[in-house]
RNA sequence: CGGAAUGUGGCCCAGUGGCUAGGGCACCUGGUUUGGGACCAGGGGAUCGCAGGUUCGAAUCCUGCCAUUCCGACCA
């Protein structure tokens, strides 16, 4: 089948990034800018992967021992103040609840009225209301530890938002958890970035490095934060989850006290962890082409569709025949990783090619054509999403139907080996100072090309050199977990350095 | 919060002081079509972002505001 060197998605990503991936969205009907500022609408085509992403991370969660529990949208300001760098961190981006009723002044217009006594913030986060909660769980060493986790809908007035990746409102999960020792909540810690890991690779496709954050980039009120980050298609990094151990801060600020065994009264010792709806965003910009949306089959909101193709009424009624008895024969194989397949029929009055496009756009893994040649030959007209080419094979049915979930499987493959080898490809080694601002320059400063990537370089520890290289609009996305101790010399003001770490522009 | 651009039916745009604001796409009706973005005919749909001002007359000029997008600072 020739294609045509127009692309479904204009601009190309080479083009203009930034409105590619709004034009994505768009054609692939996920979302959409509201009448409220800087607050996206989720169609049904994103919030179904926004569900399967909350099955997959809940069945993990649940494995590793945690349980779900709600706790307030509203939070008395004063809790907001009992920790320092929390209230620091936070207070320039809350939305606060001064009244609690309307009523119609001279000119009929409504107006706020009934002022509180003390203002509400609509959480941006939960740890202060979840630790005053947890103070009056924990009495004893015998209540720990407590393993909870909250879905739910947190308001960070953003000043700049854009669809999925920040918005002044956005869903998530936040985990918090006690523990008794040091050591149980350091090792909670990294377990759930582990999981935040095992499920952005197995199942968004989405390779990711897990690592410590530097002290700048660390979360308001935390002793140490760790991310997974990922490589976008314009090679910038996206923060994609992140993990902290709190230490002993929130517990002291919330008063989460207990009787040890030797029966002294300690402070216990929290995490906290979360991924939000920006998963979604970092699904789109890792997996999609100039044709729109491609989407793995472990999160995709249906993995295949059907276009029945026909002319006539007797033809209509034996190509869906046909359809329905392959959709049998793929249920017959049962669940596709503990999911049911979900297959879609697109049977409206539509031009076939204008159909075709809207499901290449939707990124639907398997796209299958059949019409009556099909059904002569018993074969199927098969497209894989992640075929650039967009090329339709013609299949056997009864094979199509024996193989779907290691075809599947093998799309999945595919789109995660594919973007590893893109972030690998635009990883470098840096050791010299000139290349690794070269690295980061672009050639056109008007309208920067897509460049740069992520380099590995030595770095001394310093803020001040953090700092300094921020003019190169770069930060240190983390300090990698699995890089091997080396000495060397930090790549900007040369003093010792024993790590390298990872360098990158971010989102 | 700074810089830039843009606001005209659902979407994209034309109209730069003068008749009833146009076109394309989309939508609705009828017909012909249907294996890669169809065609014919008819039809519905607009307080030209908002508020003032200038003028005999404003989508068009002026002022202010608002919104959206991009770039920057700040952040998941």
């Amino acid at each position: 089948m020739a294609k045509n060197n127009k692309t479904a998605i204009s601009p190309r990503r080479d083009e203009d990034y930034p409105i590619w991936y709004q034009e994505v969205i768009k054609a692939a009907e996920m979302a959409e800018n509201s009448d409220v500022r800087g607050c996206m609408v989720i169609k049904p085509w994103g919030y179904t992967i926004w569900e399967n992403m909350q099955r997959e991370l809940d069945d993990m969660f649940k494995e590793t021992g945690h349980k779900n529990a709600y706790f307030p949208l509203f939070i008395p300001l004063s809790y907001l103040q009992k920790e320092a760098d929390h209230v620091e961190g936070f207070a320039t981006e809350c939305a606060v609840v001064t009244h609690h009723k309307l009523t119609k002044n001279a000119e009929g217009t409504l107006v706020p009225d009934g002022a509180l006594d003390e203002p509400l913030i609509v959480r941006p986060t939960s740890e202060t209301i979840i630790g005053a909660t947890f103070a009056k769980w924990v009495n004893s060493y015998r209540d720990l530890p407590i393993l909870i986790n909250q879905w739910a809908n947190v308001v960070r007035w953003e000043r700049r938002t854009r669809l999925f990746l920040r918005t002044a409102e956005f869903l998530w999960q936040e985990g918090h958890t006690v523990h008794a020792t040091k050591e149980e909540a350091v090792e909670e810690t990294l377990k759930m970035l582990n999981v935040y890991k095992d499920f952005a690779e197995n199942i968004l496709a989405v390779p990711v490095i897990t690592g410590e954050k530097s002290e700048s980039e660390r979360f308001p009120g935390a002793v140490s934060t760790y991310s997974i980050e990922a490589m976008m298609q314009d090679r910038k990094a996206l923060q994609a989850g992140t993990s902290h151990f709190l230490g002993q801060k929130f517990a002291k600020a919330s008063g989460i006290k207990f009787q040890s065994k030797d029966t002294k009264e300690e402070y216990a010792w929290t995490t906290s962890w979360g991924v939000s709806t920006r998963l979604i965003g970092a699904l789109i910009m890792t997996h999609s082409d100039d044709n729109g949306l491609v989407l793995p089959p472990r999160i995709a909101s249906a993995h295949i569709v059907f276009l029945p193709i026909y002319k006539t009424d007797e033809e209509r009624e034996t190509v869906l025949k046909y359809i329905e008895d392959t959709k049998a024969g793929i249920k017959e194989h049962g669940r596709f990783h503990e999911r049911h397949l979900v297959m879609e029929v697109d049977d409206r009055d539509l031009r076939g090619g204008e159909k075709n496009w809207y499901w290449i756009k939707k990124g639907v893994p398997l796209k299958v054509e059949v019409g009556m040649r099909d059904i002569e030959k018993n074969s199927l007209a098969v497209l894989r999403r992640d075929n650039p080419e967009l090329k339709k094979d013609f299949i056997d049915r009864d094979n199509f139907v024996r193989d779907i979930h290691t075809t599947l499987d093998d799309i999945q493959n595919t789109l995660f080996e594919r973007a590893k080898k893109y972030r690998d490809d635009n990883t470098h080694v840096f050791d010299d100072k000139d290349e690794f601002e070269a690295f980061f320059t672009a050639e056109n400063k008007k309208k920067p090309e897509i460049h740069g990537g992520f380099a590995l370089s030595h770095w001394c520890g310093s803020v001040q050199c953090e700092e300094e290289l921020q003019e190169l609009k770069i930060s240190i996305r983390n300090i990698p977990l699995d890089g091997k101790e080396e000495s060397g010399k930090c790549i900007h003001c040369g003093k010792d350095s024993i790590k390298r770490v990872v360098f990158a522009k971010a989102y």
